[in-house]
DNA sequence: CCGGTTTTTTGACAACAATCAATGACCGCA
DNA sequence: TGCGGTCATTGATTGTTGTCAAAAAACCGG
């Protein structure tokens, strides 16, 4: 799990290192950040952590998807986000050194670098810029909230639906044809948990979505049309 | 506006004194502090800063109550949170060294109490205490935004329209006999605004919560049993 | 390939919300 | 006092969602 190379930045070569947390860390402190810096494989279904848990670190999903849900006494469930390749999962309760108030579980087979909470603690201590990146994440957190309570108030359940495939349709889908085709990473339960409705809603939304010819939907394997319909009504002329 | 002593901190006098962002800053900073302090008094109806606005500083309100609202290019409104008394606002705006998002509108009278920009940043740059309470907030909001998400997506309108209603009692309520009283500050858009649904629901909503006894309302008139309703239920067999 | 399980879909109905239109209540002000 | 104007309520209708039950499809282990 630990890297070769322990003078080389561990997050050097990854695709997402100029927003990296970790990009100030300069040679004075790299054996801080090289000593508590793992990079973990997660299969389908593998929790990275669970509600209630200690802080372990701070987390960055290298490849994959992750869903962070809450879980609440009367056995509801809330899938508050899904954390693509990029996202820095576990900082909350790394800042607030508060306990998990969410699980992260891999919905595809994943990977995830990890800084070691002890290990973070010195990076952040020894460079102020550290800490500013954290806080930047937090702000970015408060904006994607604010962002997902707004469309939430405003938008159908109908649209809502159609951008979160769409988003996850550019992460992960593969060109065939005139489409962009994935196996949907998450189940219909999951997307009801995203949405705020039961399962029997999202099949209902997403016949909607197939009478309008937004998606081709079978089971798990979807399909998007790559040109937009508006485009495509106009070139008909 | 600006306070008679110079050597005092100006929040001492405050109720909300111990969990003031500005609590940590000692008598080598207090310049800075008292310098860029200042009070003020909002009627309702009155902005505290707009959307698009730039930051003029942080805020915190003292007395009253603030909506924090944003508006959509397509002429929506989502009211995000309300501002009680001790809240920190503009902050988000701080810290990203951004324009705000949202506009701040008081609701009823208010006061609220005003660190300029310049003045914040010498603060944070002094003391990093202040800087870690600032982080503090950012968690606490992300952790109401949160909140927010999970009560939308599990909840029905009646009962998150009921907690509201609550929480403003308990903020703004006065004792009247058997029911505490208040007079609602916000209108029934505001309140649609608030739960992501029409005016016209809300009137049918607010008819619900009067049939089953839990609020008495009468326009902006609003009185809420003291007594739990399963309480008396069981009172009396 | 089979049997058993889980997941997803469909159907029927009730509850809830959006929309549009009309009415009613309230307020400020001439 | 009466006149607009805004805000709030109500009614009628349609669309959406929840609920419960059953059927269909997908999944899994042997």
């Amino acid at each position: 799990m630990r890297l070769p190379s322990p003078s080389a930045h561990p997050c050097s070569q990854c695709a997402f290192y100029d927003q990296s947390v970790w990009q100030p860390v300069g040679k004075g402190a790299m054996s801080f950040l090289t000593g508590g810096f793992s990079r973990s494989e997660f299969a389908e279904g593998q929790a990275l952590y669970m509600q209630g848990d200690e802080n372990r670190g701070v987390f960055c999903v290298s490849r994959g998807l992750f869903a962070i849900r809450a879980h609440s006494e009367t056995g509801n469930t809330t899938l508050l986000k899904l954390a693509y390749p990029g996202d820095v999962i576990g900082f909350r309760s790394y800042l607030a050194n508060d306990t998990h108030k969410t699980e992260a579980r891999a919905l595809m087979p994943s990977r995830v670098c990890t800084v070691a909470h002890r290990n973070a603690n010195r990076l952040v201590q020894t460079d102020a810029k550290v800490l500013a990146r954290l806080t930047a994440r937090s702000i970015a957190e408060i904006d994607a909230a604010r962002d997902r309570i707004i469309d939430a108030a405003t938008e159908s359940n109908q649209t809502r639906l159609a951008r979160i495939l769409g988003k996850l349709m550019q992460a992960h889908g593969t060109r065939d044809g005139a489409y962009l085709r994935m196996h949907l990473p998450l189940s219909r339960t999951d997307l009801a948990d995203l949405l705020g409705i039961k399962p029997e809603t999202v099949s209902r939304v997403l016949n909607r979505l197939k009478a309008d010819g937004q998606f081709v939907v079978s089971g798990r394997d979807i399909r998007m049309p790559i040109l937009q319909p508006h485009t495509s009504a106009l070139s008909g002329s």
